[in-house]
DNA sequence: CTGAAAGCGCTTACAG
DNA sequence: CTGAAAGCGCTTACAG
């Protein structure tokens, strides 16, 4: 009875499709699949089924499973922008992890449809993912709905009043920097610092000042300026810092997508980095060695961000909080654009 | 009979919820949201529906919905990495496209979990999307699988036996970069492409081929190489290239990464860009202008190409061929790192 | 060891 | 103008 299988596959295969052929119930098969361990099954059964499923090319619908299971076995991914490379990281952690637990990553960036977390939750609609992760950007409002809907979900790499984030340890990311420096002999050391909003921002900037306070070096006010994170940003604000009256000899910058504009600025300007300026930022991508000169950073776990993220997400529910500070290792990566200060005397 | 709405919301809401709380059938409620031009109802029916929907914060299950309609309204993209900035240009276009149609795009690597394409068809099982694009890498066997499956699909950026694709004019743009280095004034221009497997790589170097052919200038064979799309490919690669017995005075790079490691390359090696080498790559990326010197490249359109690609596959059933050149604008973007050969005479 | 049955939440042709 | 009913393809507690 499962010699006559006709060659041409029908359109559709469904369980019942290879339930017959089979010549067994729908619900055999399906615990075949799901290997229920309840099933109790002769094993050249279990294997004809396999057989069959595979002649036919079957597949689970995935909208029936879903239907009945109330369970998506996908997570979601919301990014501001893929053409950072930050997130590529981020997304790259969060893909497998997902993968691990049998699940599916879907992501989408707010960049490509102006989408507004709104919006994509309307897109989403219910059932479409059993878990969310927000990495990146505003989405205040929004997060009412996010909180009265079932889906659990958590900020990654941002907090926000109500406790559901995995960040980093930015605060350790810029002391790690600044001690670097000062370790070179610089004295005068000025930060270049992200968006007044972005918290990522203000934990590196309370490191840069702990780093400096430890040190007991003096912060003046001008050695302090804010940026987005972009090239641009970047090239804007150090112009700024050289205009100092007594202009630094060694820069953190908050970002390596400022760094690049930084470095840009630096050599228009006239200056040699790192003879006359040090430069060090945080994030270590595959383009910081091969800048000219090759830029020293400090490499964060993102990858593992994304991963703990999608973690937290699967395990926990809707209502329990979550706040986790990544705890693998920030590290100092240095390359050609830190140096001793040119005029610079050892340190005391 | 719609003033006792009790404050706490269910924990799921459904159709049924909301037309009970309406006061009536499921099906109107079902009609009004999906705006059934077939359906009449009083104006202020519609309204109290409409009413009732955002008062419990009603979104419709997907699931259900996909079953019952055969649709998944999801496109999904396949990438092989997502920290390569070409992809996340595509990815905005097929993004933007999508949410144009009323439809989401759920992208996925094969980087994150080493995933084959037989792996993410499993995942996707049936009914998850509504149509694939295949951007990047091989995935050659798992091809006969879609084809007899019932998702349309396309690949983005290369070509294959089978035509279902969708392509840029790769061979324009290596024909306007080497006619770019021509003009001034260069005749040893060396040509750093890319995987010998890679179709935009050979389409590039025919247009390469046909430029040099064009200005009746030879090619010496070790003026041309092969690397990967990376930096340290293109690093190596461009170091090949000055050991040739009579260095090039230019080189067309095939690709913006390479580029990047070429260019760190011939810094190491002494050279100064453009004035001992002019260097020109594919793809201008924001990075491009923040080098130093900033790279003269070609823009391709690539946003448009993942919106393209998107659209096809939209339209198109699983049987209907897709063989496009994408027709939108390749342009020259000059910058520094091209400039006139230092001994070199004008052209004849 | 295997099968029958209910039901997940929708949409849509049809009846009134 | 509105409602009743069937059915999309699965899973799972239950009966035998």
């Amino acid at each position: 009875m499962s010699s006559d299988v006709s060659p041409a596959r029908p359109v559709k295969v469904t369980l019942n499709d290879v339930a017959m052929q089979a010549g067994v119930d729908r619900s055999v098969v399906s615990r075949v699949i799901n290997n229920d361990p309840k099933l109790s099954v002769r094993p050249e059964t279990r294997q004809r089924v396999r057989d069959i499923i595979e002649q036919l090319g079957y597949r689970p619908n995935v909208a029936a499973r879903s239907l009945r299971t109330s369970r998506a076995y996908m997570f979601g991914l919301l990014v501001p922008d893929y053409a950072n490379p930050v997130f590529a990281e981020i997304i790259k952690g969060a893909e497998r992890a997902a993968g691990e637990l049998g699940y599916g990553l879907m992501t989408a960036s707010s960049a490509g449809v102006r989408l507004s977390l709104d919006h994509y939750l309307t897109l989403l609609g219910q059932g479409r993912v059993d878990g969310l992760l927000l990495a990146g950007e505003d989405s205040g409002h929004a997060l009412a709905q996010l909180r009265a809907s079932q889906v659990p979900w958590v900020l990654v790499n941002r907090t926000l009043e109500g406790s559901r984030y995995v960040i980093l340890d930015d605060e350790r990311a810029g002391r790690m920097a600044v001690e670097h420096l000062i370790s070179l002999g610089h004295r005068r050391i000025a930060h270049l610092a992200g968006p007044e909003q972005a918290d990522t921002s203000s934990r590196r900037r309370a490191g840069y000042l702990a780093a400096m306070r430890t040190a007991g070096l003096w912060v003046e006010p001008d050695l302090m300026v804010h940026a987005d994170y972009t090239p641009a940003g970047g090239a804007a604000a150090l112009d700024r810092l050289l205009c100092a009256p007594r202009p630094p000899t060694a820069v953190f910058v908050s970002n390596v997508a400022s760094a690049v504009g930084a470095l840009h600025a630096a050599h228009a300007a006239g200056l040699c980095v790192p003879r006359d300026l040090s430069l060090i930022a945080v994030h270590d991508m595959p383009l910081a060695s091969h800048l000219v000169p090759g830029l020293t950073t400090i490499r964060m776990p993102l990858e593992e961000l994304g991963r703990r993220a999608l973690e937290m997400v699967a395990k926990l529910g809707p209502d329990e909080p979550i706040a986790e500070v990544v705890a693998d290792p920030v590290e100092l990566v240095v390359r050609e654009s830190t140096a001793r200060p040119m005029s610079g005397l050892p340190q005391s």
